[in-house]
DNA sequence: CGTCGATCTGACCAGATGGTCAAGAATGAG
DNA sequence: CTCATTCTTGACCATCTGGTCAGATCGACG
């Protein structure tokens, strides 16, 4: 069994990539119970036992590519500025997780397939870290509605709607693009749309 | 086999009856590749032989479940008035789709499930019955803002938003009850919410 | 070149799964 | 009550799947 501390050889490093690659890209579009080792394996171009070289299970490789999933997910919410112009952070914060799920779809799947299967692995880290985070920002939010320099709306609820909308043009794809057809940009479409929506919303 | 045109008898009724609510239970939580046939056989009281022998296998119930399910799902869609007032359109479709999401989260579930999927079932339906229906209340809206009764706003995104949106407490209820902590009733906040949101944005 | 650890694989195993089948049990029309 | 039809099931099968293991191969380094 190869260091679990860090990578070691070069070898280590592309293929353990290689795997957690294909174990993504096989994931996110199977769910768990829907992706085989062999598959993964063929994706990543190694044998089954050799995948199993590198990870002890299955459920390691599946557990390895949901750690650090929310922190990357959370940071543009993380990176709104108390001190800047509340409509600005929150319009960037839109885009920024818009442009969060346009480079990682594959990503955004992953953490749905999580959810609507009851959150396995992540269920304490919703309750906790999760939780406090957007309490923390849902109070900088009521803050700047309270100022009057927002207009009022709940801020929990203004919060996950965010997400909903984000996480809707990467984890149905599919739909957006069977809805608007052919020669259609979907992403440059909801940013304009999105900052119209919010900004409307919440300007005061 | 039973006879497959209608339901003869009072157990085939009812059996089949256990089995799809048993399936859909299932699928809607862990997905297709997630359900083993004597897992639904289970939850409807049957021996799995049992089942086969109302459904030739676990693919037939799986089809079953979603077939019809898009025309429950778009009726709210199908049934926006065009001679009603515009705002108090849009905000009926908001809240009974809301209500549709808020009645109906295992369907909701399942449709989610097969998007994230690919669609290997509903993709031809997607790019006809789905694209031409909201085409045709698309180009309703799109009148209404053309005629000043609207603020304007890309329809085809405003109409996948409140899917976005409604789909988001079904299919998220995990989440958004983590955030929200509890002594929070989702939908009924949800439904305020929204009913501001898209009131401001839609508001001439 | 020789050695030793890292990397890789064919063969294999136990358990799970979708599905079949022949025969037994229940049902209901006459 | 009779008997054909419907319903139910235990036993079974082929296949797939996660995982193991002994040993083969590779590659860096002395």
């Amino acid at each position: 069994m190869p260091d679990l501390d860090a990578q070691r050889t070069r070898i280590q490093t592309r293929n353990r990539q290689a795997i957690l690659d294909a174990a993504l890209e096989a994931f996110s579009s199977n769910g768990y119970a829907g992706v085989t080792i062999d598959r993964i394996a063929e994706g990543a171009g190694l044998s089954k036992p050799n995948v199993l070289y590198y990870f002890p299970s299955k459920e390691a490789i599946h557990h390895a590519l949901l750690d650090g999933l929310l922190d990357l997910w959370l940071a543009p919410l993380r990176d709104m500025d108390p001190d800047g112009q509340p409509l600005d952070e929150i319009l960037a914060y839109v885009a920024r997780k818009l442009d969060l799920s346009r480079r990682y779809p594959r990503e955004s799947r992953l953490f749905a397939h999580e959810i609507l299967q009851g959150a396995p692995h992540l269920a304490p880290v919703l309750g906790g870290q999760l939780a406090a985070l957007v309490a923390d920002r849902a109070a900088l939010v009521a803050g700047w509605m309270a100022q009057g320099r927002l207009a009022a709306a709940d801020p929990h609820h203004l919060i996950m709607s965010i997400w909903a909308l984000t996480q809707h043009y990467a984890d149905f794809d599919l739909q957006v693009r069977a809805v608007l057809g052919p020669g259609h940009d979907p992403f440059a479409e909801a940013g304009a749309f999105l900052d119209r929506m919010y900004r409307r919303l919440l300007t005061p």
